[in-house]
RNA sequence: GGCCCCAUCGUCUAAUGGUUAGGACAUCAGGUUUUCAUCCUGGUAACGGGGGUUCAAUUCCCCCUGGGGUCACCA
């Protein structure tokens, strides 16, 4: 079969967490089966337009690697897109809309509706309180040609809305099976809106079908709209596509993953230092396995292992706590290259240092970062040396009188020191302890802090590699005079 | 509330009509270590309840309970 997915984004101006796992599947499914992905942008709700949104979702979309064969793209910062089934933006296909909804009306499947907004309101209210069901009553659907012609005539205000038939409405999802619901709960959904742009529902399956979407992969919460889209379909005599309803990410009380109980943003993780890389292998794992006891995987291993029938049907909290650890997963085994440029923005004050000193402290600190934005604090130390107190230079089982020899004698030691590499100077170290019969603490210690400042910090070789010989011994010689005094 | 969906450790999940129900995160206890982190070893921890079907159900069916989603001229 010849796939097509797709995703279709509002812009929102930021990619949920939700989302962001939705055009990943969208895309495994495609990439597995050869298939085409493209992205389309909904942008048919003007309230909630915000400027610059399709750019930086192109740009998300760009760095957490997901890529699309159709859709909008930037070319040298402007907006432009690529595919033979454009336009991709919803907001520029206005006429085929209205000239599907006229078609539907013409042929009996939908009506135009005058109703005002304030009519509407209180016939909502009034079943409300009667405990109804709020559905729209039909008012309009008596109106005879004439009238309508008139109406139209007279610029009045106006909607097309779905007419929905009798019985029910059998429809088969790939992950859940199949779904009945009866046509009387479903409304006569409006299509065309008066200001001339579609809803989402006459959008998508008009978009679907004419740009070849085979399969539609898209979170739970479109299930209960399943039904019209369905009707839709059938009144068009549009062929049906395939049906795929993600489990929800959750909240950790278990409710829809929303703001207000933290991030949901792909550019918030992004901006806290969480790998691209990372964010979209865990994401990957909520509501999908391989199968086997992995939890990191590659891009195409995900791609080769991809299978809608094992996606699974209940949601998935969203763990930050496991984020953070695959976090670090990916930061100790990245590349380091591929790491020195992910970690460009994270360097804070420490930003103005050159490149080959950037490169030491990345390898030392990776192994104790889990975000890169840990990194600008982490890096504060190599360019300053923090105040501390000389109590800190002891270690606990040695006295001040211990530490401040040993400073010394490291201090005359540094000048013969090779501090070329982490091995030498652990090397020239460790024998200045083998052969004194010293205890590795009663010289590490006070090393270590005079060097860091802190009572916790990387190792004691790690920073003087780090540091160089200059600094190193200024810092040496700053903890001797603290101690002496 | 109507309708729809869902149900294995705290969390993400694996497996099976017969298993000591497996792994990962977190947690706890050790180890490595100058500190922190990393890393290593081990432990605690789950089939929501009730009926069936069956020689045998966590697994298949039904009910209950619980959780969630959705009920706009928003997507």
């Amino acid at each position: 079969m010849n796939v097509k997915t797709r995703f279709p984004p509002s812009p929102t101006g930021f990619l949920h967490i939700g989302s962001l796992r939705t055009a990943f599947y969208n895309f495994l499914f495609a990439k597995k089966h050869d298939g085409t992905f493209l992205v389309r942008v909904e942008d048919t709700d003007r309230e909630r337009l915000v400027e610059g949104a399709v750019e930086s979702l192109i740009r998300t979309l760009e760095t957490v690697g997901i890529t699309y064969d159709e859709g909008p793209i930037l070319v040298n910062g402007k907006l432009a897109e690529k595919g033979p089934n454009g336009p991709y933006t919803q907001s520029h296909r206005l006429e085929i809309y209205k000239e599907h909804a006229q078609m539907l009306a013409l042929q009996g499947s939908a009506y135009y509706c005058f109703c005002s907004k304030e009519r509407l309101e209180e016939l909502r209210n009034q079943q409300t309180i009667a405990k109804l069901q709020t559905k729209y009553d039909r008012h309009c659907l008596k109106l005879d040609k004439e009238e309508i012609s008139r109406r139209l005539a007279a610029r009045e205000s106006y909607v097309i809305r779905l007419l929905i038939p009798d019985g029910e409405t059998t429809f088969h999802d790939e992950i859940r099976g199949n779904i009945t619901i009866s046509n009387s709960e479903i409304d006569d959904q409006v299509l065309m809106k008066a200001d001339g742009f579609p809803t989402y529902h006459l959008a998508v399956v008009v978009d679907d079908h004419l740009m070849g979407v085979t399969h539609i992969i898209r979170g739970e919460e479109w299930i209960s709209s399943v039904p019209k889209h369905v009707i839709l379909y059938k009144a068009f005599g549009f062929p049906m596509p395939l049906f795929a309803h993600l489990p929800l990410i959750l909240n950790a009380d278990k409710s829809k993953l929303s703001k207000r109980q933290g991030d949901v943003a792909v550019e918030d993780y992004l901006a806290k230092g969480y790998l691209p890389e990372a964010l979209v292998n865990f994401v990957a794992l909520l509501g999908f396995n391989p199968t086997g006891d992995r939890e990191i995987y590659t891009v195409q291993e995900l791609i080769d292992a991809f299978d809608l029938s094992r996606v699974n049907k209940s949601g998935a909290v969203f763990d930050r706590t496991k984020l953070d650890w695959m976090n670090g997963q990916y930061i100790r085994s990245i590349d380091s290259s591929r790491l020195f440029e992910l970690v460009k923005p994270f360097w804070g004050t420490a930003s103005g240092l050159e490149d080959t000193q950037k490169e030491k402290i990345l390898a030392v600190e990776k192994e104790r970062l889990t975000t890169l934005g840990e990194l600008a604090q982490r890096a504060q130390m190599y360019l300053e040396l923090p105040d501390y107190t000389a109590e800190t230079l002891v270690w606990k089982k040695a006295d001040a009188q211990d530490a401040l020899m040993h400073l010394k004698n490291l201090e005359t030691l540094m000048g013969s020191i090779d501090l070329s590499s982490r091995e030498l100077i652990e090397g020239a170290i460790k024998k200045y302890i083998g052969d004194n019969g010293y205890q590795n603490g009663n010289v590490l210690w006070p090393m270590r802090v005079a060097l860091s400042g802190q009572a916790q910090s990387a190792g004691p070789f790690d920073l003087l590699w780090v540091l160089g010989k200059e600094e190193g011994l200024t810092r040496i010689h700053t903890a001797i005079t603290k101690l002496a005094s």
